[in-house]
DNA sequence: TCTCTAATAT
DNA sequence: CATATTAGAG
């Protein structure tokens, strides 16, 4: 009678988001290894002009005028340097549904395997890098820390509601499990990762992560290519414009490239 | 060697 | 403030 165990898994693949709302996850996060690969056919003559930064095409009603590529690293003439080794990615925007994503693998691997490999493995949110969870990693702990010392206070008429409850981490349910400090009982029930951190290779979870690159044909192409093939965000107000905050897919801050992973959608 | 975590920098 | 990057430890 273990239904929960079969069960857990169908609730985790519920959770997640149609392969149309991931697909627009990352269009600029090429592994510089790819972007090497590609940008440089012929490492005899390093000149590849065509450095190009694939620049999320936001098609929202309003024109936007942010065609604007930065990543110039001129060279003073004379200096012969690599950049391509050493490309640098835009800022990644933890949104919210990215964050859920990041909470939904944290809880459903229990503390002791939620480390940055694991969880990044778990998203498996293309262009997400093990430093990308890492970092969010060690903000989300701290939020946990933090809503771990507002638990207990309770000011009766304390109006304050929690400032950490700022918006990201608000939006995202927090396993319970968390928030305890479990003393005596670290252990969480888990199953098994049907994933593994190695080879063996369990269709289930991994295809239906992947598969957002390929449509019902059964067409496939290069893996590298499948990537960044299509993009599709709808965001149709079904009637009334009632001022939703669309928002971009790209933003540039003070001139930096920030990248959002998701469009604009709800948890 | 690789990975995690804390600290620090942007 | 949110992320990135670095440093040190296991």
């Amino acid at each position: 009678m273990r239904e929960e165990d079969s069960n857990w898994f169908a609730k985790w693949e519920e959770e997640l988001p149609k392969p149309e709302e991931l697909m627009s996850l990352s269009q600029t996060l090429i592994t510089p290894d790819l972007a090497i690969a590609f940008d440089i056919p012929n490492p005899t003559s390093p000149n590849p002009q065509s450095k190009q930064q694939q620049t999320p095409h936001v098609q929202s009603s309003q024109p936007n005028s942010s065609a604007e590529f930065e990543s110039t690293e001129l060279n003073g003439g004379g200096g012969g340097d690599e950049p391509a080794r050493t490309l640098k990615r835009p800022r990644l925007v933890w949104t919210p549904q990215l964050h859920k994503r990041f909470v939904d693998a944290v809880a459903h691997l229990g503390i002791k395997n939620a480390v940055p490999k694991t969880i990044m493995q778990l998203m498996s949110v293309d262009g997400l890098t093990r430093e990308n969870v890492a970092s969010h990693l060690q903000k989300y702990r701290l939020y946990l820390k933090r809503m771990q010392g507002l638990s207990n206070s309770g000011s009766v008429s304390g109006a304050g509601v929690d400032p950490a409850m700022d918006n990201l981490f608000a939006s995202s349910p927090v396993p319970a499990h968390f928030l305890h400090p479990g003393r005596g009982n670290s252990d969480h029930f888990m199953p098994f990762v049907p994933m593994g951190v190695v080879v063996g290779h369990h269709p289930q979870v991994q295809q239906q992560y992947r598969q957002f690159g390929s449509p019902a044909n059964g067409h496939f192409e290069h893996p590298f290519l499948s990537r960044q093939s299509q993009q599709q965000v709808q965001r149709m107000g079904t009637s009334v414009h009632n001022g939703s905050p669309d928002v971009d897919s790209a933003t540039a801050v003070n001139g930096r490239k920030v990248l959002t992973l998701f469009p604009t959608g709800e948890d």
